[in-house]
RNA sequence: GCCCGAGUGGCGGAACUGGUAGACGCGCAGGACUUAAAAUCCUGUUGGCUGUAAAGUCAGUAUCGGUUCGAUUCCGAUCUCGGGCACCA
């Protein structure tokens, strides 16, 4: 009776569903002396193609880990759930007519099918998709709370809105704005990414994806919204630093969120004819500031218009209009030439008086910082190019430390001619007040200069920018939002959610930006029910990101209709102690998120600061021939195709023995025959294929001391590896490999040491386990049976091999006992017939000895 | 350009805190079983040189250098590949 692994997979799936072998139970029904163990993946967005080979490569280490703990007695919650709104499906609609809520389903079935056929254990009664309204219902909820929530800065958290101190003496109109301006979640006008071929606006972290796929990204002004995620920079970034995560997510992290330390400081504008005002700048440098020889407002900078002289209106008015029609990434691309124009106005320089021109380049950014800088030339890289093109002048005021009078003449010359630019922390120079001092104390000098003179301050600032929110499609969360004829806004009362997508038949936007929900006149247009007053719906829609931040809450509680989320389920199982998923999401949906959960926890609905203690990135399966797997390439691997010929069990253990979990590896066809060749081997050393009774090498009256070490020593190998959370599972199966190619060697073996390798095994491979442990005469399922311990003693080894060397290279081995002393091994080692030949003749300078290693012999 | 990460047999990859480099698998070679093949089992497999063999010997973890009795492991420089960011002042 052969190894059937179509027919095993089939029964055991089948088992485990009759028998809710995996559900957790509710809260009020778990066994709470037991620790909890929350093992997530990133929930995969169902796409029409079906699971790929990527997809179960995370879900096989997960349920791993999962399958694991539930045998070391904890309470494992391991589910799964759909991020079913998105893009795809509406494309889909536009080129079929098929409604995107009947193409998703569809492919959620199918996933469904593919992932229950991989004989993962989920629990399939907490199965959520963010596009079902008892879902988005939720999301939705969330949106109201932080909408209706402002930023508390001196307590440095969020607050409901109604607790917002709103200045004494405004009218009506003037309360609503200045409450409106607070909000986490705001509308504003701002420049966004418009894809016209999407018909839709995008993120600035999406653009990239978008503009590699072939579409046109271009910069326009639209009223959208925002959350207003930069309040919470500061703990997104500290938060970092308590979790368990790869440190180049965390740096990826760390530079998105991109803090920098300097100071804002003030020029007074000595403006042509009678013009003045003020502009700020800001620097990370403030110590450069002596050598500031032009100051550079954005194009789109308030001041631009008010400090232009009459006689350079024209040429700032047509350079602001050609900086305004390109897109960032334009302007990225073109910033190898650097542009600007002169406004014909000076600023003044507050430690020296000095007057230095001010111009307008679009190289500075309105959105970061002030939007406007200092340009330094000696000691900025961007400066140094821009000052060159122009012929603006350099001045040294850092010169590296160290250097004497001879060097700081050279240095100052190439810094001057151009041919240099020190752009790191040294010492000051033709500096005034700061002259000679070290680039710290500098800046620390600069600073209380300014602050003094109330000239500047120091600052803090973060390239990350504000969330924009909105999205011009159909298939996802529709605002709780209307717009009354007034023109105030409101979001929607929790009675009057969900907020239901309308079943509209357009899935296109308008080529002004129109959203497709524009088109659904009678859901649009509505009269409040409060005020009685005209309203229109918000017509935008959310984008993919918003129920990913917080599907992994709801699995926890997933028919829950008063909550989101019970507190106390969220208390107990809440953060999720081990999360895996692809590198893709290392910004962006890690960060969102992060965002969403601090929101909720400053309200007071979740009780942890941070979702997710332990994240690990599993990383891509290529194509056979080493590349990226891809249709027009025709290198896809599918799963399907994989179980057919081999089964889920040799895939699973293939998948986990190609290679540590975080690498980038090849697939390989030969490779998972390795693996189906190995679990034949198990199969044949416990069933007699002739007969399909158990074999008969298994006996109970065997006690093999070597086997018995060795079946401890591979427990020990396989606990470890899991519980150290490397996620290297590769050596893992090697170690079962080696028991099992031992066994083999061996004529009879004793059915407990088998059954313990079953057990060890059934985490990797469940579905040959759960077959071979009931075979043994076990009741099922083996997932109820508890994970094996090892004897520490027998996990020692007995003999150690020593290594004699002479002068750092092997001569000889030599078996020992292990803990033999250093004196004992010493003398082997002299005495020793290959070391005596190689220090032959030589003089012995000094013996090195390292228990139970080696010992090195050095001669001269 | 900047910031991360990685370079080990024909291939995927092992090697604990510096102590036998190449575990395990694939591939390949040889053998057993078979009329034959497949399947299976067993043996060998970093390279060079010497040797019929047993064995011996030198080189070897991208390259060059350093620290050390001893370096895949630590330090410095260089090269290559992968990923991210890209005028953030």
């Amino acid at each position: 009776m052969n190894y059937n692994f179509t027919e095993i997979e089939k029964k055991w799936q089948d088992y485990w569903e009759e028998n809710q072998t995996f559900r957790t139970p509710d809260l009020k029904d778990i066994d709470k002396s037991k620790p909890k163990y929350y093992v997530l993946d990133m929930f995969p967005y169902p796409s029409g193609d079906g699971l790929h080979v990527g997809h179960p490569e995370g879900y096989t280490a997960t349920d791993i880990v999962a399958r694991y703990k539930r045998m070391k007695g904890f309470n494992v919650m391991h589910p799964i759930g759909w991020d079913s709104f998105g893009l795809p499906a509406e494309q889909y609609a536009r080129k079929t007519g098929i409604h995107p809520e009947i193409s998703t389903e569809n492919s959620i079935s199918r996933f469904r099918k593919q992932l229950k056929s991989l004989g993962f254990s989920f629990d399939w009664k907490r199965e959520v998709a963010t596009s079902h309204e008892d879902f988005y219902k939720w999301t939705q909820w969330i949106f109201v709370k932080i909408f209706n929530s402002y930023y508390d800065d001196e307590a440095g958290r969020a607050r409901p809105i109604e607790e917002l101190p709103v200045p004494p003496g405004l009218v009506e109109k003037e309360r609503k704005d200045y409450v409106n301006s607070r909000r986490l979640a705001y509308l504003a006008d701002v420049p966004v990414n418009w894809c016209p071929e999407l018909g839709t606006v995008l993120a600035n972290e999406e653009v990239p994806e978008q503009v590699e796929k072939g579409y046109t990204v271009v910069r326009k002004n639209m009223r959208q919204w925002n959350l207003r995620i930069t309040k919470y920079a500061e703990r997104l970034l500290n938060g970092l630093e308590r979790l368990d995560w790869p440190s180049n997510v965390k740096e990826l992290q760390k530079n998105w969120i991109g803090k920098s330390t300097g100071a804002s400081v003030i020029f007074e504008i000595d403006g042509a004819a009678g013009r003045s005002g003020s502009v700020e700048i800001f620097t990370t440098r403030p110590d450069t500031i002596y050598g500031a020889s032009y100051l550079i407002l954005a194009p789109e900078h308030k001041l631009v218009k008010e400090i232009t002289s009459e006689e350079k209106a024209d040429e700032v008015r047509k350079y602001i209009e050609d900086a305004s029609r390109k897109s960032d990434l334009e302007r990225a691309e073109l910033a190898k030439d650097k542009t600007g124009v002169f406004t014909g106005s000076y600023a003044v320089n507050p430690v020296n008086g000095k007057k230095i021109p001010v111009l307008v380049a679009d190289y500075v950014l309105v959105s970061y910082g002030t939007g406007a800088i200092m340009g330094v030339p000696g000691h900025d890289e961007r400066d140094n190019e821009f000052a060159r093109k122009y012929s603006l002048g350099i001045i040294p005021v850092v010169a590296p430390e160290g250097l004497d009078d001879e060097g700081l003449r050279e240095f100052s010359r190439k810094t001057v001619s151009g041919e240099e630019c020190f752009t790191g922390e040294g010492v000051s120079v033709n500096s005034g007040m700061i002259d000679g001092m070290r680039t710290p104390e500098a800046i620390e000098a600069i600073c209380n200069w300014l602050e003094a003179n109330g000239k500047g301050r120091r600052t803090v600032n973060f390239k990350l920018r504000d969330w924009l929110f909105s999205r011009q499609r159909y298939w996802g969360e529709p605002f709780p939002i209307v717009h009354l004829e007034d023109g105030t806004i409101k979001s929607l009362s929790n009675d009057e959610l969900p907020l239901v997508l309308p079943e509209t038949a357009v899935f296109t936007s308008g080529a002004s930006g129109e959203p497709p929900l524009a088109n659904a006149g009678e859901w649009v247009n509505i009269s409040d029910q409060e005020t009685g007053l005209k309203a229109i719906r918000e017509t935008n829609t959310m984008p993919q990101w918003a129920g990913s931040c917080w599907y992994f809450l709801r699995f926890l509680d997933p028919h829950n209709t008063n909550e989101f989320c019970s507190k106390e389920a969220e208390r107990f199982w809440m953060p999720v102690d081990l999360y895996i998923g692809g590198m893709e999401h290392a910004v962006l949906h890690l960060i969102y998120a992060r965002f969403w959960y601090k929101v909720l926890y400053d309200l007071g609905y979740v009780s942890y600061d941070e979702p997710f203690s332990k994240l690990f990135n599993q990383g891509m399966i290529l194509g056979e021939d080493g590349v990226k797997m891809s249709k027009s390439r025709g290198n896809v691997i599918n799963p399907d195709d994989v179980i057919k010929e081999f089964g889920t069990d040799s895939m699973r253990l293939f998948e986990m023995f190609m290679g540590p979990l975080e690498a980038t590896k090849p697939w390989s066809t030969k490779g998972i025959e390795g693996l189906n060749r190995f679990l034949k081997r198990i199969w044949r050393l416990v069933i007699d294929e002739e007969t399909g009774a158990l074999s008969s090498k298994i006996a109970d009256d065997c006690w093999d001391e070597s086997i018995i070490r060795l079946i401890n020593k591979t427990i020990k190998k396989v606990t470890d590896d899991i519980e150290d959370g490397d996620m290297k599972f590769n050596t893992s199966i090697s170690y079962m490999m080696i028991f099992i190619n031992e066994l083999y060697k061996t004529e009879r073996f004793s059915k407990e040491v088998i059954e313990k390798f079953i057990l060890i095994l059934s985490p990797f491979a469940p579905h040959i386990a759960e077959e071979l442990w009931s075979r043994l005469g076990n009741k099922p399922s083996i997932q109820n049976v508890p994970w094996p311990e090892y004897d520490p003693e027998l996990v020692k080894e007995e003999t150690v091999t020593i290594v004699f060397q002479v002068n750092g290279k092997v001569r000889s081995k030599l078996d020992m006992n292990a803990g033999t002393s250093e004196k004992e091994i010493e003398d082997a080692a002299l005495d020793d017939e290959k070391v005596k030949k190689h220090i032959l003749g030589k003089q012995i300078v000094r013996i090195v000895t390292v228990k139970d290693k080696m010992v090195n012999v050095v001669v001269k």
